[in-house]
DNA sequence: TTGACATGCAACCATTTGGTTGCCTATTAT
DNA sequence: ATAATAGGCAACCAAATGGTTGCATGTCAA
């Protein structure tokens, strides 16, 4: 899980993942354009999104095509983001009142 | 939202965030208890934390209150993870009978 | 008021990260 | 057959990251 979030945290990857959203299967090329670094720094990116399971990829002839797996960004939501919905925020002016009391 | 991603993705800041979910309103020391780091070290994960607006601390007297803050958490699920729960993984065997399609 | 305690600040360090360039290999099209 | 196309590999680099240590400051208690 750590490589997850680990992969989450480079905007350009999440904005690989969100392109694989938009249209799936796309060749490394495909995911180069319009991007404004190599292609070799892409592949390192795809790669890293391949070892956390974020993308199968399948090649076809001289094409990798990439597939986006959703699994584990559903996982996280379900194993670990789920859990801090139900705490609430307390507003600050509530942890003022509760440290009032703590005093006496 | 970057600096959340990024906040999340150590996990002695996860961990962090856990413990602090567990109870709320700890101390720097609290929090530092058990874990193999420095406080200098718990400081510096915490001050990110708290950059990406994940915890909110409290003055008193010369203790330092941490509070988690489970809106952003609770916003990435929302305004990201959700929109990749309807994308379902394409079954291996699905991906190549489209594959030979495309050669026809 | 003086010592102990809770935290802050700054300099430093090794490793990881995100990127580059140059060249190599494999497949396709002419 | 040959050139163009798609991708892979490796070396290198600067900057960010996660950690350390040493010392300073503010607050509480005896």
């Amino acid at each position: 899980m750590d490589d997850v979030f680990k992969a989450l945290a480079d905007e350009s990857r999440r904005s690989l993942l969100d392109r694989l959203h938009a249209r799936n299967g796309q060749t490394l090329n495909d995911l180069c354009d319009g991007l404004d670094m190599s292609r070799q720094a892409v592949t390192k990116h795809l790669a890293i999104l391949e070892t956390a399971n974020l993308i199968a990829t399948l090649k076809h002839g001289r094409e990798k095509l990439h597939y986006l797996n959703p699994v584990p960004i559903h996982e996280i939501g379900e194993r670990w983001i789920k859990k801090f919905d139900r705490a609430k925020l307390v507003a600050l002016g509530e942890l003022k009142r509760q440290l009032e009391k703590r005093d006496e």
